[in-house]
RNA sequence: UCCUUCUUAGCUCAGUUGGUUAGAGCACAUGACUGUUAAUCAUGGGGUCCCUGGUUCGAGCCCAGGAGAAGGAGCCA
């Protein structure tokens, strides 16, 4: 049995019980109190009350002959309400409890010529847009509790390793990661922008004396507390100033980065499909009736669909084909032999033919070989270092480096990671190569100066494994206030 | 940023070859009914046809520009 105690205005210490709770219960003829907002009001007598605790709904029972009319007509879609009465076993046929109720209060009127919400299926862009009052919808009652589920699980995996929880910045002064493009973050005034000498924005009276950034990654800075501490982990927003307009990129997500000292890219891969399992399993365990229904609202949306675009397993069936099946693990070189061959490939039905080594991958190519050539999670390792970050660690062949990207279906990309490199030499050779300002980074480069050591790590698109878990198919629909360009609502 | 499609009532959508007063279902309101399950039945109200300009006797429909959305691509997680 568990109470909430909460304040509502002038009241104190209000006793409810969850619906949760209750739609378990078998004490028929007890008193209860349950608070919730009003989804259907049938017949004059029988109200569906949801309280969050749950996806059901329970029926609370009215006895609207000796009720003023006035507060019956209160009763309306989305008002809020507390019902207090005796739990009874139900003589109806949609549900096992309901509560015969003696008082109805009204929290919180609900004009129902303005609430947007109905008792019907609504178009999740529509959901999108009144994002203050999706939380009410089932579907979304259960996507954010899986988030939920996800994040705990994130941290209790990396806790029962030893691994150390670390607050990386988010404002950053240095504009060399390369991740992508930064928004800033300054205090000038824009009516009167200071310049200096030649024309450029004079960053020197600004409040952080130079040029400032949202941070893209916590990479570098989780690698100095690697080198100290062993193990840690960040799990923090990020923020990309891409003008993307796709379902699986955000404007501000929330990225999970571990770092490890004394470790490869085999450890790293290790620790990367060890976490993705431990966290979908967590899922499983404690998300059954969210998964259940998120599975059954995947089914239904799939009747529309031809035969030839549904999937072959459920959304259950995915995640467990997903936690007993290893990851299938390849290198980019043979991903390349892999697609070479290919039908696709050879009858030129790709946008991008595959003509040789050295060629980066299109996402049609990564959903071949997850989808149609492995059906499972792909990790691809050791690709050509020119298309990969200057700081990953160079293979003996001159050619590639040690890096892996962990590809899911549906997903695409939901891994980037690499063994560090670790040699002060190779990796200013390679900035140099690059044009990285070693400069601004001789921080970076200092941990290769005082007792290096091999390390590796790897960013886990947050928003990506809800994604993935959730069945959901865009990214603006598993983070409560999305940002994209363009739309900064809420 | 590029490609494709789309934007009509609160929501989901129809709207013929450019032709009179723009429709349906749901929602909402009023009434009836009252153990319903997205209750049912009857009646009713509800429109900047995304915006701006153009063609035309006449534009929701055709043309140009713009905005936004969905899907795909790139960038990536």
């Amino acid at each position: 049995m568990y109470f909430c105690h909460l304040t509502i205005g002038t009241l104190n210490m209000i006793t409810r019980n969850k619906i949760k709770d209750l739609l378990a219960d078998r004490n028929f003829g007890k008193q209860v109190t349950v608070m919730g907002w009003v989804r259907t009001f049938r017949n004059n007598r029988f109200v569906a009350l949801s309280d969050g605790s749950c996806i059901q709904t329970i029926q609370v029972v009215l006895d609207y002959e000796n009720l003023p009319d006035i507060l019956l007509k209160r009763i309306t879609t989305g008002a809020c309400i507390s019902a207090n009465g005796t739990l009874v076993e139900s003589v109806g046929k949609g549900q096992s409890v309901e509560i015969n109720a003696e008082n109805i209060d009204i929290i919180g009127d609900s004009d129902p010529e303005k609430f947007p919400l109905q008792p019907k299926k609504h178009s999740l862009e529509f959901l999108r847009e009144i994002a203050h009052l999706r939380f009410r919808t089932n579907t979304f009652n259960a996507v954010f509790k899986i988030r939920h589920a996800l994040a705990f699980a994130v941290h209790s995996f990396f806790n029962e390793r030893g691994f150390v929880y670390m607050h990386t910045p988010i404002v950053t002064a240095s504009d060399a990661e390369g991740a992508g493009e930064m928004f800033k973050v300054t205090t000038i005034d824009f009516d009167n922008i200071p310049r200096t000498d030649d024309g450029e924005v004079d960053f020197r009276d600004d409040f952080f004396g130079k040029a400032a950034n949202l941070t893209v990654s916590g990479q570098l800075e989780a690698e100095l507390g690697a080198m100290a501490l062993g193990e840690v982990y960040t799990f923090g927003p990020t923020f990309r100033a891409e003008n993307s307009n796709t379902t699986r990129h955000l404007a501000e997500f929330w990225m999970i980065e571990p770092e490890v000292a004394f470790a490869d890219l085999e450890d790293n891969m290790n620790l990367a499909e060890a976490l993705l399992k431990y966290v979908i399993k967590y899922a499983l365990n404690n998300c059954p009736e969210e998964l259940q229904f998120l599975k059954s609202r995947l089914l239904e949306e799939e009747k529309n669909k031809p035969l030839a675009e549904r999937s072959e397993l459920d959304l259950l069936e995915k995640l467990e084909f997903c936690l007993n099946n290893e990851f299938e693990r390849l290198t980019y070189t043979e991903a390349i032999d892999i697609l070479k061959a290919s039908k696709p490939n050879q009858k030129k039905q790709f946008k991008y033919i595959i003509e040789g080594w050295g060629a980066d991958l299109q996402s049609e190519h990564e959903r071949f070989l997850v989808e149609k050539h492995f059906k499972k999670p792909v990790i691809l390792t050791d690709y050509p270092k020119e298309i990969k970050s200057f700081y990953m660690r160079q293979n003996e062949d001159g050619k590639t480096v040690r890096a892996m990207d962990i590809l899911f279906p549906g997903i695409g990309e939901i891994i980037g990671g690499s063994q560090r490199e670790e040699r002060l030499d190779y990796l200013t050779k390679r900035m140099e190569e690059m044009n990285i300002p070693q400069e601004e980074l001789y921080w970076y480069i200092d941990l290769r100066k005082f007792g290096t050591a091999p390390h590796a790590g790897f960013g886990l698109g947050f928003e990506r494994l809800v994604l993935f878990v959730t069945g959901m198919t865009n990214i603006r629909d598993v983070i409560p206030f999305p940002r994209f360009p363009k739309n900064a609502e809420f």
